[in-house]
DNA sequence: ATTATCTATAGATCTATAGATAATGC
DNA sequence: ATTATCTATAGATCTATAGATAATGC
């Protein structure tokens, strides 16, 4: 059949494209815990979904809470990486802050999988996960530190709370439309410069966060 | 023991203070359902919780699904109702946009549980919550008729959608920090008018929406 | 008679482990 | 030898139903 290294050979064809087995099962995860939810994906879903015995799965993964690990990780390893790269950047707040919430609302608009919907996932709350949980409040303090070097005067009290709130909002659109909204990295981006007091032109940030992050990125 | 009226006695104390068992039952289900999960939660544990034994629950519910949805139409009902009066008001449109933010954050903020966590549940995307979904579906298309309505020249393109997510953001904001945030009431509602291009004191909006409220609440 | 509980249990899962098997690669 | 799969299954659930029981209220 289609095999591609040692092992015993699949009584099923491929159903999953990736790089490797491991990369298939997160994939057919990702998609039965966003459209499922968690508890109520079996290991067997998961393996059926991949084209491989439930058993196998373990060859893998020591259990079903290192998979959801796995697929948390990965989608906040990104963002936390560019922020604290900014964190260091000389460039201006409104510029960093502009980036960061650009490539953020990027990611969670082009993957394939609504991954952002696990954040809120109540299982979370279990100690097994609170090394993710802890990720992702150094990301949410990193856009409150920078949304208040850029609050301006006349913006609501406490306004820096909102922008991280504001990012996470694509999540509940893409839910909720089942797509995710393209005018979204243009539009939320925009809105927390909106909302934190900067109402000229934003095509200047705009401009600028686009190079910041071509320059980051390479 | 505490008998309150006809049926064989519980052999355990009451733990959960309602007017009726079906209410101690969805006070359980609610803490449990937002801390561990929906389907991470047994109905056994919900029994516990109560007091009772497990079969016993279906006296009240005829299935756990039921329990579930149950405690979303406790929660949708409240503000859907309220926009649906405000869509006939006179008052201006930021008023009744300002008064149903206001209504509807503070109900997601002075619940005993986080209830609106259990909006994103994956779980929700099943047939059995289609009910729960169309009344949610309405309600964010009073929220942006009416902020479409407010929108001033100088907002960001397409910020009318922006209001009914800010105003969700409170149940990410309980979710992070444990607690409701005591500020959102006020910083919510005047977000949204700020995003929405009205940036003169927000004073006169709101006193106006509290007494919206207290005329349409009588 | 009606009600709300109880006991007991069927039948269907579900996760994870043990150990066999069939490839590749040295 | 190493790897990735397979088969088989233990043991622990979990939801829901059947039917008994112990109160209240007419």
């Amino acid at each position: 059949m289609t095999q591609l290294g040692p092992g015993r050979p699949r009584l099923e064809p491929r159903r999953r494209h990736g790089p490797t087995p491991r990369a298939e099962i997160l994939d057919a995860a990702a998609e039965l815990f966003t459209t499922r939810g968690y508890a109520s994906t079996s290991t067997r879903s998961i393996a059926d979904a991949v084209g491989i015995r439930q058993a196998s799965l373990y060859h893998h993964f020591a259990a079903k809470d290192d998979i959801l690990d796995a697929l948390l990780d990965e989608t906040i390893t990104g963002p936390l990486e560019l922020a604290r790269r900014l964190r260091a950047d000389p460039a201006p707040p409104a510029v960093r802050l502009y980036a960061l919430a650009r490539f953020d609302v990027h990611q969670l608009c082009a993957g394939r999988w609504n991954l952002g919907a696990l954040y809120l996932l109540p299982e979370l709350r279990a100690q097994r996960f609170e090394g993710f949980r802890r990720r992702r409040d150094e990301l949410r303090g990193h856009y409150e530190e920078l949304a208040a070097a850029v609050a301006a005067g006349s913006a609501p009290p406490q306004a820096w709370v909102l922008p991280f709130r504001l990012v996470e909002s694509v999540i509940n659109m893409r839910s909720d439309d089942g797509v995710a909204p393209a005018s979204a990295p243009r539009l939320i981006p925009d809105a927390v410069l909106y909302l934190l007091g900067r109402h000229d032109d934003p095509a200047e940030i705009r401009a600028a966060a686009e190079d910041l992050l071509a320059r980051l990125e390479s």
